[in-house]
DNA sequence: GTTTTAGTACTCGGATAGGCCGTGTCCGAGTGCATCTGG
DNA sequence: CCAGATGCACTCGGACACGGCCTATCCGAGTACTAAAAC
């Protein structure tokens, strides 16, 4: 079970956005060149952020992505939903009610949900509910601790760049 | 992000592998006919919970697979590892080191590890530990309760299978 | 000098191919049982 | 009648193809800016 490499990327990139401000926004090729990424394939991840709802697109000269809403307002649970989607890892196929497990012990009731998928699904939901507790916001605020000069280099870095 | 789909196979085989008894092993056609599945897949899925150590493996006509301990200790976590995997679902591949992001802000101490990383190693052992915390005893005790003559009729089913 | 207008370069957006891992299948090695044979 | 040997059928075990989804890429639609031309 592996999760898509794209949600690594849109993490890094929404804090990348966050340092820089939402004054200018930043266009796909040149967070590709912050992470050494291809240019295309990270386009394409973004986009599901824009989605989303947790990216705003300008299109044009001098557009790009900037954030839609704060850090605070962002949590990992939406960013992995956007990247990787919103669907649980575990999917019951109702092998109980198939070939003569489904023949044996009287019908079952269509209320009862199957009790392995019951147990699998509060995992993830801790799983969940660990994601949507964790906002970006508050790595953004951890990062600006460990790492003090890593906005102000960051906008640098971007304002430096050729146009 | 999906998990294998032998998953939820190998562990509905435990729970009937619990319900017939360790006393006659059960072969992978047998089971692959009660649920209905490819026999030939079924047959790999169950190798890997034999490599697992949680099922036991006799060769030979009469032969089969018996639990190798009792089910109260087995975990949701040992069946999910054996058959898809003991590796996290996220993998960190440090882009915050690539391109011209690894080259601003100074170098950063080997010792601390990607925030990001952190965070979704949080929301990962919080999904382990629930699937930790669950026994398949517990869900076949709950079995037991919500369907009372369901193990003897699975028995029943095996032992009239003709041979 | 001002306004209009055409051109251009740049952006996002979705539609289009390739590669890897899960899915599915196959055949060979090993084992216990039944049968046959010899004493 | 009994003991041993032999063949066989059945099981697991690992090695071998196939397909779907993630990965990666490309080209088209739209926009703002620039510059030139007309008034």
């Amino acid at each position: 079970m592996k999760m898509s490499r794209g949600v690594e990327w849109a993490l890094h990139c929404c804090l990348t956005l966050a340092m820089t401000g939402e004054d200018e926004a930043l266009t796909a090729g040149e967070l590709a060149r912050f992470f050494d990424l291809p240019k295309a394939y990270l386009h394409k991840q973004i986009q599901a952020l824009v989605r989303a709802g947790i990216l705003s697109s300008t299109p044009g000269p001098g557009g790009g992505y900037v954030l839609a809403r704060p850090l605070d307002a962002v949590s990992f649970m939406d960013v992995v939903a956007a990247i990787d989607g919103p669907d649980p890892a575990f999917r019951c196929d109702e092998i109980r009610q198939r070939g003569g497990s489904g023949a044996i012990g009287g019908p079952i009731d269509p209320g009862t949900r199957c009790l392995i998928d019951q147990a699998m699904g509060r995992a993830d939901l801790a799983w969940r509910r660990e994601l949507a507790a964790t906002s970006l916001g508050s790595i953004q605020t951890d990062v600006g601790s460990a790492r003090p000069g890593l906005a102000e280099s960051t906008r640098r870095w971007f304002a430096d760049q050729p146009h």
